[in-house]
Formats: structure tokens, C-alpha cells, sequence
DNA sequence: CTCCGGTTGA
DNA sequence: TCAACAGGAG
């Protein structure tokens, strides 16, 4: 998931030679992709398209066309980047990463427009299914359409990249099956990453023919943690998926689970995941995709509240179902792009720019957190 | 409630 | 420099 910015200060060079690092308390990494562009400047990017099934030493040990990120732990001091980081460059770099972003940033309205005229001009979508729009069930807030309108038109002037991005753009060339467990592995790396390094990870695996439960569980582990190495949690990711494409080998033909139980059973999908997968990859709608900023706003707007009570939901989990109670399906999907930009850029965690929320008259908690903070309370509230 | 591993804002 | 972050597992 994205933090906060898709400032200029991002710089991440994939297969630049780039060198970037990070620094915490207890451990400093730094990451350098192998083949710099110098030694093959039109072929960096397509190193090697066919599947390299695992040989014993690992694939990227022997074999240099694979791309991969060299992880160094606990280095003493700061690494020094090479490529120098004044002024010139750092424009280059915004240059060069826009357009990325510009990828991902999310084209609900149109979305929107089509499925509410229910067309199927859609073409990468395969699996038809129809959902039956259902009335609501429960009261519905106040104004409800009003907000989602008004943040609608905040969005559309400011795009905020979107983690669900990495999955729709998953593989969608190629055949269905094929797409299904792109988006399923999309997925999988998705979670507290931001989706350029997704996408990365994903091409990545994509470009090494590892984007199939065959070559996966044939690859050896050591292999797919390299190749995805910037996606956050990688190690315990590399694990997962090979286990996942174990499953859907063994239980499901080579195909995904096409259930939200049998999904929650896969190592590394939870709730959240389990549901964008059905809605993505399925383009079954289940349920909503809910994650802490649907969660935290749908809190701060009122709009959810333990059953019978006025109290805050206090997980993502009781958030779904009590949105689900009243919100019509048909926003069940666009909903989550729609809130996780919002809050990325203006409903932020941490002092949320009311000031700067169309929508603010309608907000319970608006202007309750301070942008000043420090007078407010000793335990800050958490939504 | 903590850990996972890296990024980010303060 | 360092804690907060974000989804899932334990």
C-alpha cells in the first residue's frame, strides 16, 4: 500500500543502475540492480523472456540474464550513491518516473459509467458474470452520494497512484488462466508495497517466465525472493508463493481457488486480498475490498459502526460487512480506488487536510485532529 | 499484540 | 535518527 506521496523525492531506478538505500535503527540496506544499462543499453530491459526452470544453483547465480537485486544487510555505514542526486537529476528523475505513476492512476469514472450501464465492451474482463445489483439492506448515511460524488471530483484533480493498479494491469495480455494467477501473485506482492514496485516485481517475474504456477513451483525460492526482492516482506512472500502455486497446481488445475474461503486458505491471502482477487481476477464481486483507508474513513465519515451501536468498527473485517449492509453493490467495487486515494492524499492517517476536503461539512470528524496536533491528547485517535 | 523489511515524514 | 506504516500470520 502507498504511503503518502508520489512526490519528486521518489527515486527508484529499476535496471538503471541506480543505487538506492534505506536506513532503520537496527539494519541498512541498500539495493543495486546487476546489469547496468551501460552494458546493454537497448536489451537491459528484456534480459531473457523464456523460462529458465530452476537449476540447482540458483537461476540468478548462473545465469546473468536474470535481473535481480542484490540485497546487503546490516552494512556498517552509508552507502554512497553513485549517480549524483542534485537538482538536474532529481528532475530527470520525476521525468522519467510520471509517466509510471501516470499508468497506475486509477480511471474510475469510467469504470463506473460503464458497469452502471452494464456494458460489455469490456474486453479483458472474461468472466461475465453477472451480479445481481441487491438493494441496500440497511440505512444509509446521510448524503451519503453527495460525498462519494464530492470525492470523486478531489480525485479527479489529483490522481493518487493505487495499490489495486499492479492487479489490473496484471498480465492483461494474456489468456484468462493465465491473468487469473497474475493477479493472484499481484496480490500476494501487493500488500505494503508501493504498486511500482509491484509492478516491478511482476514484470520481473513475467520477463523470467515465472508467472506460472508450473514455473514457480519449479523455481527454487532463493530465486523468486531475488526477483521480487524490493516488495515489501519478501522473504515470507517468496515462501508464500511457492506454496500458493503448489495449491493451485495440486487442488485447482493450475488455476486460481474461484471461491473467497478457498482463496482465504492460501498462505498470504487474507481478507483484504481475498476479495480483490474476486473482484479482479474473478470480476466476481463477493464482497468489498476493504483495507485500513476505507476503513479508517468509512469510520471518520460515520458511515460504519459496530452493529447496534454508534461505536467505530474496529477492524477492516466488521468495517465490510457493515458497509455492505447498506452501500449499493454497485459501488462495492469502486469504492476502494476512490477512498485509498482520498486517503492518500487528503484523508492521510496522520492530519488529514480537512481544510482542503470538499466534502468536510459532511465529515463528523472533520477538523477534530488538528494539523498542529500537540494540544489535542496524549493518545492521539487513531482513526 | 508482534513480527515481517523497507520507506517515509517528523 | 526513529517511529509509524500496512496485510497477514502466529
Amino acid at each position: 500500500m502507498l504511503a503518502l506521496s508520489i512526490a519528486p523525492q521518489f527515486c527508484f531506478g529499476f535496471g538503471v543502475g541506480r543505487t538506492k538505500f534505506s536506513m532503520s535503527g537496527t539494519t541498512r540496506y541498500f539495493t543495486r540492480a546487476l546489469r547496468s544499462k551501460s552494458n546493454a543499453p537497448t536489451s537491459a530491459t528484456a534480459p531473457n523472456p523464456e523460462p529458465d526452470p530452476a537449476s540447482e544453483s540458483s537461476v540468478a547465480a548462473s545465469a546473468p540474464e536474470v535481473r535481480v537485486f542484490v540485497r546487503k544487510k546490516r552494512a556498517k555505514r552509508t552507502v554512497k550513491v553513485p549517480e549524483k542526486e542534485d537538482g538536474t537529476e532529481t528532475q530527470d528523475q520525476r521525468e522519467s518516473v510520471l509517466p509510471e505513476i501516470e499508468e497506475f492512476a486509477y480511471r474510475r469514472p469510467n469504470e463506473l459509467t460503464q458497469s452502471r450501464k452494464s456494458k460489455s465492451s469490456s474486453d479483458a474482463l472474461v468472466v461475465e458474470k453477472q451480479v445481481p445489483a441487491s438493494k441496500p439492506r440497511g440505512e444509509s448515511p446521510a448524503s451519503w452520494e453527495e460525498v462519494l460524488e464530492g470525492i470523486r471530483k478531489m480525485r479527479g484533480s489529483a490522481n493518487a497512484p493505487v495499490d489495486t493498479m499492479g492487479c489490473e494491469k496484471a498480465g492483461d495480455t494474456l489468456p484468462t488462466k493465465e491473468r487469473r494467477f497474475a493477479v493472484l501473485v499481484s496480490s500476494l506482492l501487493s500488500s505494503q508495497t508501493k504498486d511500482h514496485v509491484n509492478h516491478g516485481a511482476i514484470q520481473r517475474l513475467l520477463q523470467n517466465g515465472l508467472l506460472t504456477p508450473e514455473a514457480i513451483s519449479k523455481a527454487d525460492e532463493e530465486t523468486i525472493r531475488n526477483l521480487i526482492y524490493p516488495v515489501g516482506f519478501y522473504t515470507r512472500k517468496a515462501a508464500n508463493l511457492k506454496k500458493v502455486a503448489n495449491i493451485c497446481l495440486t487442488k485447482y488445475d493450475g488455476d486460481i481457488p474461484g471461491s473467497i474461503e478457498e482463496l482465504l486458505s492460501l498462505p498470504g491471502i487474507g481478507p483484504k486480498m481475498a476479495h480483490l482477487v474476486m473482484n479482479v481476477g474473478w470480476n466476481n464481486v463477493q464482497g468489498i475490498c476493504v483495507d485500513t483507508h476505507v476503513h479508517r474513513i468509512c469510520n471518520r465519515l460515520g458511515w460504519v459502526s459496530r452493529s447496534g451501536t454508534k461505536q467505530k468498527t474496529l477492524t477492516p473485517e466488521e468495517t465490510r460487512k457493515a458497509l455492505e449492509r447498506w452501500l449499493p453493490k454497485e459501488e462495492w467495487v469502486p469504492i476502494n480506488p476512490l477512498l485509498v486515494g482520498f486517503g492518500q492524499t487528503i484523508c492521510t492517517p496522520l492530519r488529514p487536510r480537512c481544510g482542503e476536503c470538499s466534502v468536510s461539512e459532511f465529515c463528523p470528524s472533520a477538523f477534530k485532529e488538528t494539523s498542529t496536533s500537540p494540544s489535542k491528547s496524549k493518545k492521539p485517535n487513531k482513526l
